[in-house]
DNA sequence: GCTGATATGATGCAACCGCATCGGAAAGTT
DNA sequence: AACTTTCCGATGCGGTTGCATCATATCAGC
């Protein structure tokens, strides 16, 4: 037999690569002569890895989008139950939010792919379960702050979760942008996540009211 | 002197022809010639109008953003200012969130140079402000409803605006996406409205309560 | 009714796209 | 060592892209 190459790591290895092209050069940098290029592979492997360039990018934004739900998930993994769902639900949201400079390159990918999705519905398919995903997370978050107390319990979780998903993907591409706010967009979180507490601060004092870490 | 043309209002026909083709064949659909074609002119007649292809996206863009801007301040002059604050709130978002059905076309357009726009300066500046322009017509009306007593006045109605926006962004690009969601995106407006109100219903019928049209 | 400036539309061009193809290198079996 | 099978990198191809060029058609002024 001749020599074996594992595949998936492979796989994984190109996509890195599309995200790194999509987030330097924008939606259209990412042909496949480039790709191979930034992954420091010829052309012909990455064409053995996937059968056409639309599978390849339904593979990047599969992968993209599981590592940022795996980051939301991370903040509550970690906290080994010590944390206020407050904390938590705080911490999540800005993880989610790709606001932070370090998280711009997310950002630019993830935009770049729902505009693509416009015209390609595999990967507007694989946009729509993330989101669903995350809006379940946050749901389940909220719950759970109700069940410790710090949410108001005649507020309807999945309700919230509804309005929480679109005004995190919003901050995300306002960010993104370079929108000015006049707050800055982690108090525009925490602001939302006062209008949950059992006892809402109030307005003026509420961005620090529960500010974290 | 030769035959003379009113250039501007030709700028004006091939803008729309760039966004009906963005609209139909995704953003990679704006090629000179589909352009040409589209708007039923020479390419030669598009090249004269714009030195480059990107001037001819910044210029399409920028009349699409004063378009919907435009038909949120419609919301308003139209009212003769006998209609409640609430109610041209209300009315404002919906407009501005492009989620019916017929407003399909603008939120695809307005997805596709938002992700161009990572890459090109230029319209990620004109895609600035209009936001900043959608955020003053927000916080404009939150402070109208002040006024009129039909919001509270212990909220600041800048940073009302400022979550409002990415609100409604983040609701055009989910609706877009074809994003199910648990709530109608309408309902979760109003149940944002309600939250400005004096005297916020109860939930579980906010969404009914302030029902318009 | 010329004349000449100007708008026009077709064509050319170099570069790039995604995809298909193919000769040969590499590795395990006998 | 010879063979077979799998993988690899390079090259070719048809098509498309944005942009430049150019002969022609068109109209105001004399």
């Amino acid at each position: 037999m001749p020599k074996q190459v594992d595949y998936e790591t492979r796989r994984r290895h190109i996509a890195e690569a599309v995200c790194d092209l999509i987030d330097r050069h924008g939606p259209e940098g990412a042909t496949l002569r480039d790709v191979a290029q930034q992954a420091g592979v010829s052309m012909g492997a990455v064409q053995r890895c996937f059968a056409t360039k639309d599978e390849m990018l339904a593979f990047a934004l599969h992968r993209i989008t599981e590592r940022i739900t795996a980051q939301g998930h991370e903040e509550i993994n970690a906290s080994t139950a010590k944390e206020s769902a407050v904390t938590l639900l705080t911490a999540t949201l800005r993880t989610l939010a790709l606001i932070e400079p370090h998280q711009r390159r997310d950002a630019r990918i993830m935009a770049a792919f729902t505009a693509h999705a416009t015209a390609i519905p595999s990967l507007a398919e694989i946009l729509r379960q993330a989101h669903a995903k995350t809006r379940d997370l946050l749901a389940w978050l909220i719950r759970y702050g109700q069940q410790t107390g710090e949410f108001r319990d005649d507020l309807d979780a999945a309700l919230e979760a509804e309005t929480l998903l679109p005004l995190v993907e919003g901050l995300t591409a306002l960010a993104l942008l370079g929108h000015r706010p006049t707050v800055p967009a982690h108090d525009t979180l925490t602001r939302r996540i006062d209008g949950l507490l059992m006892q809402p601060s109030r307005p003026g004092r509420s961005a620090s009211s529960t500010a974290i870490v």
